[in-house]
DNA sequence: AATCAGCTCAACCGCGAAAGG
DNA sequence: ACCTTTCGCGGTTGAGCTGAT
């Protein structure tokens, strides 16, 4: 037997609300507050909407300091470095957007941003699959530590497994090619058998910023082309640590903890969410670190 | 002008988690 | 400890829009 529904939906209305409705819900909270009830709300402020509805209607549309569409350059660098990091958990990645609701994200990643990103990836491979002999490199002479996926051949794309993002969330339904595209970044399953190797090449020049010649899979683009914009987008991500110099809390080039840098507010939350998602990654960390100590009561703001 | 395909985004659905009794 | 109710989340859907043919 199925769950009960929260309303009867025969009775209430459905479908897009109409200025009336939408009067009535920003009236009603705006004056009252949602009451911690949004089962009870409609009937207290004369809709006859689900509740779930009214929460959804103020949440993602009513809400005030709401912003639609218009998304920023760095906005997109911080969508697209945090689901490479945590994968689809849209409500933290929208609570680092302000303004931006976990809809309003989900709805721009499913149709613009996955798209530039799968083109980078697509490029991204094709680099890896004809450099394969020499894919212990890609870590670069950083010593820094970092995932160090085999070099993956595009006809395995198909069968990869979720990438460790889309695996910490409960509901993995990442397609295929979702898979493909974040998985080859960042794959070998960090949180079910991390695998973590440590680089420990000549040192690297303090803040050396690799270009994307050193990295990219093409020649570099001419400036404005939409795929060295997607290149640089995720390349970014694995190089945050040395951009905002999270070293100090992480050991430095850790994908995990770099993607969140210039994200959260303070480098707490930055320890507290990579513990959180990713605690095998981060105990191997604090046990190749003996400097990084993990700190007591993870977890309070992120899960 | 008509038709079609692709895209966008508001809204819905169902599930797990949290809260409360 | 258990059950019920409510919340919050992520995936999916479909109506409306837009551009191409």
């Amino acid at each position: 037997m199925g769950r009960a529904p929260c309303c009867d939906k025969a009775s209430v209305k459905r479908g897009p609300w109409s200025p009336e409705e939408d009067e009535l819900l920003r009236s009603y909270v705006q004056n009252h507050g949602t009451g911690g009830n949004w089962i009870a709300l409609p009937h207290k402020a004369g809709l006859n909407r689900c509740g779930k509805s009214c929460r959804l209607r103020w949440l993602n549309y009513l809400r005030p300091d709401i912003k639609h569409g218009g998304y920023t350059e760095q906005e997109d660098r911080i969508i697209c470095s945090l689901y490479n990091s945590i994968g689809s958990r849209w409500s933290i990645i929208a609570s680092k957007l302000p303004g931006r609701t976990d809809n309003d994200v989900k709805n721009y990643w499913n149709t613009k941003l996955k798209k530039k990103a799968i083109v980078m990836h697509q490029q991204q491979q094709e680099y890896y699959c004809h450099h394969s002999g020499s894919a212990g490199g890609r870590g670069r002479d950083r010593g820094a530590l970092v995932t160090t996926p085999p070099p993956v051949p595009q006809s395995q794309c198909a069968s990869m497994q979720p990438s460790p993002a889309s695996a910490s969330s409960a509901v993995t339904t990442a397609s295929g090619s979702d898979a493909c595209s974040f998985g080859a970044m960042y794959t070998s399953s960090t949180l079910q058998a991390p695998v973590l190797e440590r680089y420990d090449g000549a040192a690297p020049a303090p803040h050396h910023a690799p270009s994307l010649a050193e990295f990219s899979p093409a020649p570099p683009t001419p400036a404005g082309d939409a795929n060295s914009w997607a290149s640089t987008m995720v390349l970014d991500d694995m190089f945050l640590p040395e951009l905002l110099g999270a070293g100090e809390f992480f050991p430095p080039g850790d994908v995990f903890g770099g993607g969140f840098g210039p994200l959260l507010q303070d480098r707490a939350s930055l320890q507290e969410l990579s513990a959180c998602y990713f605690p095998n990654a981060q105990a191997e960390m604090w046990a190749a670190a003996d400097h990084v100590k993990p700190p007591a009561g993870m977890c309070h703001s992120f899960t």
